[in-house]
DNA sequence: TATTATAATTAGCGTCGGCTAACTTGTCAA
DNA sequence: TTGACAAGTTAGCCGACGCTAATTATAATA
């Protein structure tokens, strides 16, 4: 099964914690995202079905390589959405919010597009 | 009830479809759209419902004013987004589509810095 | 007139992804 | 040791929005 939107706002979620501390529970994804503890632990489980994470024996959840690889593009769709939208003046809060809401509908080609684009914009202005 | 991204849709086709003919049936929204009859009633019903549309003695679909002023401004994003990413280099056909998916999720703060992007950027390149 | 085709609707199913309530499990302190 | 709290899971509800199958209603044609 294809991961679909909310399963990329979980892994990316998870992606975001782990850069911030070792150890990554259900209880804080439900924490950072604003849903009720058996939304996560549902989520983790078809996360975990579809291979991106594990839990591990203390209930910690890790991300596979696959999962790291997964959430490590949506995460840098999302930090390429927002500079692109700051560059075109919008301010960083909303900027982050639309970016983290149209992530998940992009294709390729838009990316690559963006990608260029902000590599040319985000020096200069 | 606030209107959601399939009642956006639905709106915007019935807009785009009354451009080109006078009357507009439930079984041309449906093709337009790739969605089976019973899909496209309840979403009209829906629609008709909170006041967007109506449907006249012959089972034509009608916007009301207000369903109109809607389906414009949904109808003016998705031109607008579609612009921005040929801006951006974007081919014709995948910024309409991406536009297609990502318009109902942006805010109008987002809208207004596109706007004035897309203004100082059509003429020229 | 009777039949047939087209359009709309109704009934009901399935998936996704929220939720609450309730149960389990493990840890820590009285 | 026991009792309480914290975290996770299970069971099951709900709304949104696709779908098919079957029905109804209307219009066109044999």
């Amino acid at each position: 099964m294809t991961i679909r939107e909310s399963g990329e706002m979980y892994l990316e979620t998870i992606y975001v914690l782990s850069l911030g501390s070792s150890s990554v529970r259900g209880i804080d994804v439900g924490a950072k995202m604003g849903f009720s503890k058996p939304s996560v632990s549902r989520a983790v489980a078809i996360l975990k079905k579809d291979g991106y994470v594990i839990t591990d024996s203390d209930g910690y959840i890790k991300l596979t390589a696959e999962g790291e690889k997964k959430a490590k593009i949506i995460y840098e769709r999302h930090m390429l959405l927002s500079r692109l939208l700051m560059n075109l003046g919008v301010d960083e809060e909303t900027a982050t919010e639309d970016a983290c809401r149209i992530e998940h509908y992009i294709s390729e080609k838009t990316f690559d597009a963006i990608k260029k684009h902000v590599k040319e914009h985000s020096t200069k202005e």
